[in-house]
Parts: C-alpha cells; structure tokens; sequence
DNA sequence: GATAATACATAGGAATTCGATGTATTGGAT
DNA sequence: ATCCAATACATCGAATTCCTATGTATTATC
C-alpha cells in the first residue's frame, strides 16, 4: 500500500475537499480545523507548502482572484489527475483503517 | 491531539500487540504482516529503531532470552507507563478517524 | 555443505509536518 | 482616527518518522 498515507492525511483531505468545491488556502484550514471541532489545526508552514507541492505534482490547479474588495486570494480546484490520486488515496486509507482496527482488535475488544 | 499518530501507526500496534502478550521484535514484524494480509510490511529499518525508542522512553521494557536451541531472542514486554500511553494513542487514533471520515463525508457520500 | 529463513542492529537519506517569522490587507473596537 | 485582531499569502530551518541498504550470526532445509 501508500506508505505516503501513514502520514499524509493532509493531501487527502484537501483532495476530498476540493472535490466538491474550489476553495483558497486559508479557507481550506479553516473549514477542517471547524468540521473537526478542532482536532486538526494545520499551520501554515505544513499547508502551503502541501498545496504548492500538490500543484506542481498537477493535482490542483491554483489562480489568483481578486474580489471587488481588493483582497487577493489564490484559489484552487482539482483536476482530472487529482481526481484519480483522490480516489486511489481513499482507498488505502479505508485499507489502513480497516489493516489498523483489524490488530486493535485482536488485542482488545474494541475498535 | 497527538499529531505524532498522523505517522505513528508503529508504536500503536506495538504497544496494542504487546498489551496481550511479550514478543520480540521479528514476531511482532510478522505478526503484523499475517494479520493485515501484507497492508503493513515493517522493515528492520523501520522497526527495531522504534522499539529502541519505546524502550528508551520507558513504555517497553526488553530481556534477552536464550532458547535451549541457542537462539538469541529479546523478548519485549508493555509497562505500566506503556499501559497509559496506549490508552492515550487509541484515543487519538479513533479521533483521528472520527475527524477525517467527518470530512470525507461531507466531500463524498461515503467513509 | 550450501542456501534460505530467522533474528538482531545501524547508518544515511527521503519525505512530511511544525514552529517561527515575515508581508500586506481588511474590519472592528476604542 | 488609530490600533489591533483576523485574514491571506509565503518561506526557512528543525524535528520526526520511516525506508533502503548493509552487516553479523544462528538455525533449518535441501
């Protein structure tokens, strides 16, 4: 499997949420540190740089819009080939999921 | 939470295998490996370094062992302070997993 | 007797994430 | 009107984790 998960549930999450919408950077942490009620709170110096990386690797697509107010932002949207990483990355982390409970429980009697 | 879970997967299931019973170290690589149907492959790269530091940190202790057959084994078993960290990490792991299939669902339809 | 599997170990490097720091704009409070 | 918090981007260096490669030695199998 994609070791690169063990870790890397960064780029799964802003895969997945990309996936329905386009969204900029600050928005992006902002809407995981809420829907998760705190339990992730990316810093900047772990997400731009994930998302400058995802974008070289061409998963995401980024442009700069300017809003009538004046404020700049860089938005980004997925890709056809962020797309299928999505969908490769959801299956090892359900993989992992289910590899993980499986040792857990056998241990124990709880997941 | 404990941002280290994000990776560390290996000191849960060490500390998870070695709360049932002691083992050592290339019984608890294979271990792993037979009941996750090869998701987990630990190399000795990967695994005797964490043991030395689960060991070092107090949460396993390790004795060496010498079968009649002369084969030298260290054999590591769970302490007390081991014990509490491992309540502590799946804790952490199931809120891990709570937070991110909470995200993957509100981009997808499923978990 | 040779080879594969067992059993341990470490050194070096790649990849990921965090902490710290920096710049600039916008909105609200005093 | 001015100050401060929040917004919005960015990068550098450090810490951590894990893998690849390599090494030693013993046991079991062919």
């Amino acid at each position: 499997m994609d070791t690169e998960l063990l870790k890397g549930t960064l780029s799964l999450l802003i895969l997945s949420l990309l996936s329905r919408q386009s969204m900029y950077g600050y928005e992006i942490a902002s809407t995981v540190h809420r829907d998760t009620d705190g339990t992730f709170t990316w810093r900047e110096g772990s997400l731009y740089p994930n998302l400058h990386k995802l974008e070289a690797d061409g998963l995401i697509a980024g442009a700069w819009e300017e809003k009538e107010t004046g404020r700049k932002r860089r938005y980004y949207r997925i890709t056809k080939e962020g797309r299928a990483a999505l969908k490769s990355k959801l299956q090892s982390w359900s993989e992992l999921c289910a590899a993980v409970n499986r040792i857990l429980e056998k241990s124990h009697g709880q997941a």
